[in-house]
RNA sequence: GCAGAAGUGGUGGAAUUGGUAGACACGUUGGACUUAAAAUCCAAUGACCAUUUUGGUCGUGCGGGUUCAAGUCCCGCCUUCUGUACCA
């Protein structure tokens, strides 16, 4: 018998499926764990050996749990709204549903191979309308929500609404728009309703602003902001300019604190947690305000800044707006219009992205206005400049160039003072930044004090005098939630009198709309624009022909817009929880929130970090609060596992440069059929010489025949031209790369890319082998790396690719796939089978197990299970190599031991566990099968093999028992002849042994 | 710049608490089997030196240090990768 792979693994999956192996039970006396993927986007490329690498870790995760007794819940599904189907649609008019359909047929296909334990009863897709209905519940919920700062919590928004009917909002203290007006019970009831919603809007949790986003008109979209490169688009190179375009915003920035405090709760890696911290970016300060001197004609003004050194205050000598502050047209003189107008048109033209990476360049206008120092009373200057964001703090920084690097840059280039207020510093050549080691010296009433004493007194003063308080600043900003798109989920909301509406739940799906154009409108509205039947008529309470609009009859706009791809992807991991035929009534139900909480093992890449995770746990806590939830977190541990690289191959061109003297000949030896330029494969070590100019034996050779077929074949005067000619490696398909870096010439002729190549010769080395030469890079198509799991499945099984996969290194770390190194886990799940099987069949025994058999399994056992808890799997199939080599040499049949080690196997390579499990008289599935206790005992040992050292370098060894005492030991060590040979007759002058250990002679 | 991770044979990597550096594989070389190839099996394989054998020297990015003993701990540097970026 021999393992047939392809058979054994068809069958299994067949079996799986068929029996519901891995149905999770929403009802079960076993504890639950509950493992997850970040679900894929199905892209038309299909998955490489890089995708599955983390869905195979978590995937033995999952089997390891069910063998220890858990109740695993272990689903997937598909992120399946997004960009691509849609660029596809623009290009081919195929409805993006079509697309994402086949996409995800193909997906599942690739999935199914490789062997996975997925619960695929739970399935979810983000663009199905039975899922986004759920999504489009929660936008609701967010816009029915404010959050209250004093509760620390969202709630309602009536609540909210009751509070300003009775008393106004002065003392509410909620999350809110910055240019919230105080007004009384009284105002709040006289006000319109439309005033009212207004108001409302600025407390809401989603709400609508007017926001600043990079517009692409060629294109019609809004583009992020790595999807501009040097001001243009990277798609088509259009030019981008920044607009402010009224859109759905998250008012994420209400969870800074609790995101921040959230991830001391968590077992994430260090890195990821550190990016969320950076993310959220807190700072600790004060706001100060600044009174504007008023010329006379202008009304006065107070510019209000962020600062985390209230403490040197009386250092600032100047102020910086940003050049989109509201205020700088108001405060600009008349004589200082031109410049700072030509400054501000200047700077709007760069990207946000530009102007953060151009750090060098220090640039700036004074807009020829004053500011009155809070304490001093004296003026202080106020500047434009765009090393000021718009976007962080209030847009606007005091300037202290003795204690901050690029205030002292901008004085230093525009010749403002610089006034030192540090004790004993000397700040001729840079700023002084250091909090801790400050004594602030020529400042009033802080003089001589230490920097935290002088903040807190600082801020004390401000209170007093009414110009500022204490405040703490986040970097993180709130959320765009609006994407002019098509392929994404449809906001319930339409506009009555141009304010927004949400469409009762109990309409809920409203479905995406039927476009003839995936593209903008002509007039720049978003491809919902495009879309007949696209108005709600709040008598039927349906969506209709978008002629029918008419307020008297009831009919309103819907919104164009769409949500963001992390709309659906914030919350689907609540949705797995939900038992397929139950999931009509809620988006899980309380039962099966409350039995699998949250998400025990989450595993993904790390370039979700401040995206997807962090808008997850955001709604997470939003939904906790509603009471929709019951945790606080939704991914207890998480886990990144590294991406998979591709090795490439190359080929070294030979571009043969020629030049012909006697032209006038070229002509007719055309039509000769003389081929006059022409590009040769050549071996590395010849490519590697000629790019030096050392050319050797075969370059001379093929440039000789060159030019004596030129000139003895059609006449032409030809000679070498260096000029001409071009060194150039070019990568190779890697499938036609063996093991030894051989290249398979004849398949690579046989190509379809080959004959583009225009190669007329390829020289081999004089063994008729071409070696490629190897590079380490991402897999990509246009790299000709890409190794796809299909063809890996059918040539080695999923169980050889699993195993594979784990063997290349740790989980987290980034490193190279080479097919050719497959060999070796294949080679060992053969070894495995053949401690089976024999050419008589079946050699398992009822055999008891001798001492060496238990000894091999339960160091196994040990160190396996050791690796699966620490995710170190890796590991692991080293161990099992071990195991079934030792297993090997000691003849064993012993089906005690062999069924025990299948367990063990069963999470790497389940196939030919189930199979062999079989084989060996068992009816049910290994999946559940206990996993092997530990037994400490098989591994005592009576001696040692001691390591005997010198001075630290291991000389020889020596068998010892192990209950020797350590005097015993030193005394036998001494007298052992290569002692003395080590120590030609000196004396030691001391003996360190540490007994089961090691032994170390010093002398 | 800041933050995080990493640097070990020809290659992927192992060494979990300071205690035999290079497990386990790939590749390479030699051998067995075979008409031949594949497959399989056996042996060798860090570098250098010496050699009939026993052996010796060096060696975990670089330079120091602690220790009987350092890939592992401490100090200083270099390089690579990832994330982030004028954050007031």
């Amino acid at each position: 018998m021999t393992y047939n792979f392809n058979d054994i693994e068809a069958k299994w999956q067949e079996y799986w499926a068929k029996n519901h192996t891995f149905k999770a039970d929403n009802h079960s006396d076993k504890p639950k764990y509950y493992v997850l993927d970040m679900f894929p986007y199905p892209s038309g490329a299909g998955l490489h050996v890089g995708h599955p690498l983390g869905y195979i870790a978590s995937d033995i995760y999952a089997r390891y749990k069910r063998h220890k007794g858990f109740n695993v819940l272990h689903p997937q599904g598909y992120d399946s709204f997004g960009l691509p189907a849609e660029q596809y649609a623009i290009q081919t008019g195929q409805h993006p549903a079509i697309t994402t359909e086949t996409n995800i047929a193909t997906y599942r296909k690739q999935l199914d191979k490789i062997g996975f334990s997925f619960d695929w009863n739970r399935e979810v897709r983000t663009s199905s309308p039975e899922y986004y209905k759920w999504t489009q519940w929660i936008f609701i919920q967010l816009f029915e929500s404010y959050y209250c700062n004093d509760a620390n919590q969202a709630r309602p928004i009536s609540g909210l609404i009751d509070v300003f009917a009775a008393e106004g909002n002065a003392n509410i203290n909620a999350a809110c728009d910055d240019d919230v007006e105080i007004f009384s019970a009284e105002d709040w009831n006289n006000f319109s309703s439309e005033k009212q919603q207004d108001i409302l809007l600025q407390y809401r949790l989603t709400y609508l602003a007017e926001t600043e986003v990079n517009w692409c008109p060629a294109l019609g979209t809004v583009l992020a902001n790595d999807e501009i490169v040097n001001g243009v688009s990277e798609r088509g190179g259009h030019p981008v300019v920044r607009k402010k375009m009224t859109q759905w915003s998250m008012r994420i920035s209400a969870y800074a604190e609790r995101l921040l405090q959230g991830l001391d709760t968590i077992d994430w890696t260090d890195s990821l947690k550190e990016s969320q911290r950076n993310w959220i970016g807190k700072s600790v300060g004060a706001s100060v305000s600044f009174n504007v001197i008023a010329s006379e004609a202008k009304q006065s003004h107070q510019i209000e800044v962020f600062t985390t050194r209230p403490d040197t205050i009386f250092g600032v000598s100047f102020m910086t707006l940003a050049p989109e502050h509201d205020l700088v047209q108001k405060i600009t003189t008349p004589e200082q219009k031109a410049e700072v107008d030509a400054y501000i048109e200047a700077t709007a033209k760069r990207s946000e992205r530009d102007r953060m990476a151009d750090v060098k360049t220090i640039s700036g206008v004074f807009t020829g206005a004053y500011a009155e120092h809070p304490f001093t009373k004296k003026p202080v200057p106020i500047w434009i400049g765009d090393y000021v964001l718009a976007s962080y703090g209030t847009g606007a920084v005091m300037a202290v160039p003795c204690g901050d690097q690029r205030d002292y840059d901008f004085a230093k280039h525009f010749n403002i003072d610089i006034p030192n207020i540090f004790e004993g510093v000397d700040i001729s050549e840079e700023a002084f930044a250091d909090k801790n080691n400050t004594i602030i010296a020529n400042s009033d009433f802080l003089n001589g004090m230490n920097s935290k004493k002088a903040t807190k007194r600082a801020i004390y003063e401000l209170e007093q005098i009414g110009q500022g308080e204490g405040k703490t600043n986040y970097r993180l900003r709130d959320a765009v939630f609006s994407r002019q798109r098509y392929w994404g989920e449809p906001f319930p909301v339409y506009y009555v009198n141009g304010k927004p509406q949400m469409i009762a739940e109990e309409y809920l799906p409203i479905t995406l709309p039927e476009v003839e154009k995936y593209l903008p409108t002509e007039t720049g509205e978003p491809p919902l624009g495009r879309a007949d039947v696209w108005a709600w008529d709040t008598k039927t309470n349906t969506v209709c022909h978008s002629e029918l609009v008419s307020e008297s009859d009831g009919v309103f706009p819907l919104e164009l817009n769409t949500m963001p791809g992390w709309a659906g992807s914030s919350w689907y991991f609540f949705r797995y929880m939900e038992e397929l035929d139950k999931r009509g009534e809620a988006f899980a139900s309380e039962a099966a929130l409350k039995y699998w909480e949250n998400v025990d093992l989450y595993i993904g890449g790390s370039e979700h970090a401040t995206g997807h995770l962090l808008y997850a746990r955001f709604w997470t806590k939003f939904l906790k609060d509603r009471g929709f939830v019951g945790v606080d977190e939704p991914f207890k541990k998480l886990i990144n596992q590294g991406m998979i690289l591709g090795t490439s191959a190359f080929a070294y061109g030979f571009g043969l440069g020629i030049k012909v003297k006697n032209g006038d000949k070229v002509k007719e030896a055309l039509s000769k059929g003389c081929k006059i330029s022409s590009k040769f494969v050549i071996p590395k070590e010849s490519y590697e010489k000629a790019i030096n100019g050392d050319f050797d034996e075969l370059v001379e050779r093929i440039i000789c025949s060159k030019l004596s077929y030129l000139k003895e074949d059609f006449g032409l005067d030809a000679e070498f031209d260096l000029e001409m000619t071009s060194f150039t490696p070019f990568h190779v398909e890697v499938e036609y790369v063996n093991s030894s870096d051989e290249l398979d010439i004849e398949a690579f002729k046989k190509g379809n890319r080959y004959k583009g190549l225009m190669i007329d010769e390829i020289f081999a080395g004089e063994d008729g082998i071409y070696k490629v030469g190897r590079e380490v890079e991402k897999m990509s198509k246009s790299k000709y790396n890409v190794v796809n799991p299909d063809s890996i499945c059918e040539q080695y099984g999923a169980d050889s690719l699993r195993l594979y996969e784990m063997f290349l290194g740790p989980l987290e770390q980034a490193k190279p796939w080479n097919t050719a190194g497959i060999t070796g886990v294949h080679g060992f799940l053969k070894k495995l089978w053949k401690l089976f099987y024999d050419n008589n069949g079946l050699k398992v025994t009822e055999t008891e197990p001798t001492k060496d058999n238990l000894k091999t399994l339960h160091k196994t056992i040990k160190k396996v299970e050791e690796d699966i808890e620490n995710f170190s799997f890796n590991t692991s199939v080293s161990t099992f190599m071990i195991a079934v080599n030792e297993l090997t040499a000691q003849k064993c049949t012993s089906k005690t031991i062999l069924e025990q080690l299948l367990v063990l196997i069963s999470p790497y390579a389940p196939h030919i566990a189930e199979e062999l499990w079989e084989a060996l008289g068992n009816n049910e599935s290994i999946a559940t099968a206990p996993f092997p206790e530990f037994n400490a005992k098989h591994l005592v040992e009576s001696s040692k093999e001691y390591p005997i050292s010198f001075n630290g370098k291991m000389r020889f060894k020596l068998e010892l028992p192990l209950d020797m005492s350590k005097e015993a030991i030193e005394k036998a060590v001494l007298e052992h002849e290569k002692t003395q040979e080590q120590l030609q007759g000196r004396a030691p002058k001391k003996v360190i042994v540490v007994p089961g250990k090691i032994v170390n002679v010093v002398g």
